[in-house]
DNA sequence: TTAGTATATTCGATTGTTATTATACACGGC
DNA sequence: GCCGTGTATAATAACAATCGAATATACTAA
């Protein structure tokens, strides 16, 4: 049990970085070589291998060589519905931040308002 | 786009240590007080109640204060759907790396075990 | 008010993560 | 062999996370 809540903490800190969130969403529908995912994340080259290497480390992705370039792919797709899960956990979030805001702009500074406050 | 991603890799960092992990399974069933949680988790009052704050602050828990106690509860339950999976996804992990040993048990030294140390 | 219990916060030492810069490695073509 | 392109790996510095110890706060009961 403690060896697997390890192991859920790891694939949660490797997924715990914008950029690497961002991979693995570009590889969501198929391979990308690294040249390609480090240009389509905006990311400086060493930085973008690094990540890289962050999520090869927890086996999040896995590689294969093809002549000159590395071509990286989703090791389980699994986390892809993990990623979608939280999209609607997302909206629901800003579903309960509009009716704060909502109850802020109808009720003005009240205990409601400080309460939302915390 | 980027909001979403960044507002997803505070989730997955809130989750991404052990006994957090360990706080959202005992909450899955319901609610508990701190001093449960910290019994349960086995650590220093202090470490969880830190922990517990990391989970306040990224919404992951929710708190009510009764009397002299603090009860916390999950915010929303769609995280233990993320975690059941990940137990899905380590158990396929599992069933790779029992393929990966029987396969240097069966061939004894040779590159295929040089190539799973990688 | 004082004491006791439950919980949270602050502090400081240690360790881990990140981005940058520079360098190394791997491959193909010549 | 040497060059160019693609990719990975040090090395450093800034910053964030973790833990234990001590302290502070919130509440209840007497």
């Amino acid at each position: 049990m403690q060896e697997l809540r390890q192991f859920k903490a790891d694939i949660f800190q490797a997924l715990a970085h914008p950029t690497r969130i961002a991979v693995v969403e570009l590889l969501r529908d198929g391979e990308m070589s690294a040249g390609q995912l480090i240009e389509r994340l905006g990311v400086e080259q060493a930085n973008g291998s690094q990540h890289l290497a962050v999520l090869r480390a927890k086996q999040v992705v896995v590689n294969r060589r093809e002549g000159n370039q590395v071509f990286y792919s989703l090791r389980d797709p699994v986390l892809v519905e993990v990623l979608d899960i939280l999209k609607r956990y997302f909206l629901e979030q800003l579903k309960g931040t509009r009716t704060m805001i909502e109850e802020m702009e109808a009720e003005g500074e009240s205990p409601a308002v400080a309460k939302a406050r915390r």
